[in-house]
DNA sequence: AATGATTAATTAATCGTTTAATCAAATAAG
DNA sequence: CTTATTTGATTAAACGATTAATTAATCATT
C-alpha cells in the first residue's frame, strides 16, 4: 500500500508536508499542495484509516445493535441508518442481539472493543440495554420509555389509526397485539385506544391464539380489528377467511409499519407508517452530538407518524350495538 | 482509556514484556503472566483496535454490500452472517447498495477505503460488481453466475418444488417470477420448469401485471401457481381470491424462500427455504482463505434448498387436460 | 572455575498519520 | 542596515501495540 511517506519521498519533502497539504491544515504554498495533489492520485494513495483512528482516537465506526431481524422493520431502520451514516463519512458495524438480553449485552460489548465511537441500539422487547458509561449510545424505542433519545411516535400512530376507524362509526373494535411485553405495542395499543375514543367498545387480545376468539367476537357486534403490526394483521386476515368474513365488508381492518406484504395482500392494507429516514437521521444528529461532547442535544424527539389509508377500512356495515 | 504503557508503569516492567504476557508469546515467567493478567483487567484494559490494526495491516473487519433490503430474504443473510462472523471474531460494516449499480460500485469503494480485509457482495439484481484487485471477495448469488462463489441451489429448490407438484397431479403450471432481470429468479424458473418434466404444461408470467392473466389461464386449466418468491405467491393468492378461486382446493400455490408471511398467511405456504447459515459459513470459510492466501477454497460450492411442504398445494379436483 | 546454553527481561524500531515546536529564508517595518 | 514578522518548510514526538535484536542473569556442563 502506498503510504504518505512514499508520497513524500517522490516529491522531495517531509511527510509532514505532504499531510498538511492533503488535509488543508498549517502552511502549504498553493503549487506545492498541487505537486503533492497530483502525486497522491497518480500513486493511487489511500490513506490508512487504523492510523488515522490511533492517532486521533476517533475510529469514524458507529455500532448499531438491533434485535432479532425477523421483522421486517429492522431492516428499514438499518438502511435508512446506513445511509444517513454514509452522508456523515460514519461507518455501520452490525451487531445481533439475536433472542436474548445476555446476548444484546455481549453484542453493545463486542462493538465497543471494535472501537466504535457510539452506539445505536433497537433494544430487544421488554429489555433495558446498557452501554458502557463512555460510550456515546441512541437508543431508537418508544417514547414512553424513558432512556430513548429517538423514537416514532407510536401513541400517535395508534391514535391516528384509532381515530381513522372510530370515524367510519365502528364503535365494537378487537385490539390485537403481538407479544405485550413490548412496550412499542404497549404504546401503540394504548394509541388506538384513545384515538377510537371513550364511546367505541374495545377488546384487546394478545398473542396468536388470539386469532381463536375472532369469530365469536366478531358475531357478537365486533366490526374492525386493529393489530400492532402488518404481519398480524395478515394472520387475522387469514383467519377470518377462514371463518367466511370478507374485509372490509364484514370486517375492517389496520396494520402497523407498512410492511411490502401490506400491499401484496388483498385488500391492500390500511396502516401507519413510520418515517425510517427522519429517525435516522435525528439519530445520528444527536450521536454525533455525544460524540463531539456538544451541548444540548435535542433528546426525547418524537417522529410523527403518517396514516396510509387503503382498502382493508371501511364503514361497518350496520351499526352493531348501539 | 488505559493502555499497555499504564499497565507497564504499575507492574514496573516494559510494555514488550505486558504485550509478550497478555499475547503469550515471547518468553515470560509464569508470575510475571499472573501479575500482568491480574493488573490488565483490574484496570479494565481492552487493547486499541486501530493500533493492532495498524501495526498488523489487518482490521478483522469485513465488509458486506447489500442490495436494497425490501426483499426479507437479505436480513436473513447479514443476520447469518453477522453470527458466523462474530464466532470467528470478525466484524461486518455494512454497504447498501440501494438501487443502481453505480451506488453498488461506490458501497465497495467506500468500504475499501474504511480498511476491511475481504468483502462479501450479494449482487443487485442483474449487475457485476468489481471489487478492487488485491481485496478478497466472494460473491453470493446463484450458481449460473460464474463469478459467484457461494450460493443457494436456486435451481436445486425450483426442481424439489416441480416435482412435488408434477407429483401431486398437476400438468398444466402457471410459473410466477417477479423480475426476468434477475438470475436467481431465472435460475428458480430454470429449476421448477425442469422438476415439473416435459409432459406438464408451463405459463411463464413475469411481474405484477401478470396477475391479470390468472383468471384466463386458470379457466382454461391450469391448477397450480409456482411464483419465485414467497411475497409474489402472497400477491397470486389475493388476485385468486378476487376472483374467488379458493387455495389449494382450486389452485395450488407455491413460493419460494419461507419468509415469515408464508406462515402468516392462510393457507400457509408451501415453499423452499435456503440455508442461510450454511451459506454464510462456507462464505467465510472461503473468504477466510482468500485473505489468508491459503490455497485452494473450495471454489463454486453450492448449497442445497429443502422443500417445506405446508397446506397451499393439494392434488388438482381433476385432471384438466389428458 | 570457566564456558556455553537457557531463561527472562529490556531496547528500540515499526506500522501510517498528525501536530506542536522549530528553523531558515524571505519580506516588511523601523 | 538592523530588527520584526511572515511564510514555507522540517524535525521529532506521539497514538498503542507488536516484535526482532539485545542484554543480563540464572543454570548446567565439562
Amino acid at each position: 500500500m502506498v503510504s504518505i511517506k512514499q508520497i513524500a519521498q517522490h516529491v522531495g519533502v517531509s511527510t509532514a508536508t505532504v499531510s498538511n497539504a492533503l488535509t488543508g491544515k498549517g502552511r502549504v504554498s498553493a503549487d506545492m499542495v498541487d505537486r503533492i495533489r497530483r502525486c497522491a492520485d497518480q500513486l493511487g494513495y489511500r490513506p490508512s484509516p487504523a492510523a488515522r483512528a490511533l492517532k486521533s482516537g476517533q475510529s469514524n465506526i458507529l455500532g448499531l445493535v438491533m434485535p432479532d431481524l425477523t421483522n421486517p422493520l429492522f431492516p428499514r431502520i438499518a438502511q435508512s441508518l446506513s445511509i444517513a451514516a454514509e452522508a456523515r463519512g460514519l461507518g455501520i458495524l452490525i451487531g445481533d442481539s439475536r433472542g436474548d438480553a445476555s446476548r444484546q449485552q455481549q453484542a453493545v460489548m463486542r462493538l465497543v472493543d471494535r472501537g466504535v465511537d457510539g452506539l445505536i441500539i433497537v433494544p430487544q422487547k421488554g429489555t433495558s440495554p446498557e452501554a458502557p458509561r463512555h460510550v456515546p449510545t441512541v437508543i431508537i424505542n418508544t417514547a414512553s420509555d424513558q432512556r430513548t433519545t429517538v423514537s416514532a411516535d407510536h401513541v400517535g400512530g395508534g391514535i391516528l389509526l384509532g381515530a381513522h376507524i372510530a370515524g367510519l362509526g365502528h364503535n365494537d373494535v378487537i385490539l390485537l397485539g403481538g407479544d405485550r411485553i413490548s412496550q412499542v405495542q404497549q404504546d401503540r395499543i394504548d394509541g388506538m385506544t384513545q384515538g377510537l375514543g371513550a364511546a367505541v367498545t374495545k377488546h384487546i387480545l394478545w398473542g396468536k391464539s388470539a386469532f381463536d376468539q375472532l369469530d365469536r367476537l366478531v358475531s357478537q357486534g365486533a366490526t374492525a380489528i386493529m393489530a400492532t403490526s402488518d404481519m398480524l394483521a395478515l394472520g387475522a386476515h387469514s383467519a377470518l377467511m377462514q371463518i367466511s368474513l370478507s374485509v372490509p365488508a364484514d370486517v375492517s381492518l389496520t396494520g402497523f409499519d407498512d410492511l411490502p406484504l401490506g400491499t401484496a395482500m388483498h385488500p391492500a392494507l390500511t396502516t401507519v407508517v413510520q418515517n425510517t429516514q427522519a429517525i435516522a437521521e435525528h439519530s445520528l444528529d444527536v450521536l454525533s452530538c455525544l460524540i463531539l461532547d456538544r451541548p444540548a442535544p435535542p433528546l426525547g424527539r418524537v417522529i410523527p407518524m403518517h396514516l396510509v389509508t387503503r382498502h382493508s377500512t371501511a364503514a361497518p356495515r350496520r351499526a352493531a350495538n348501539s
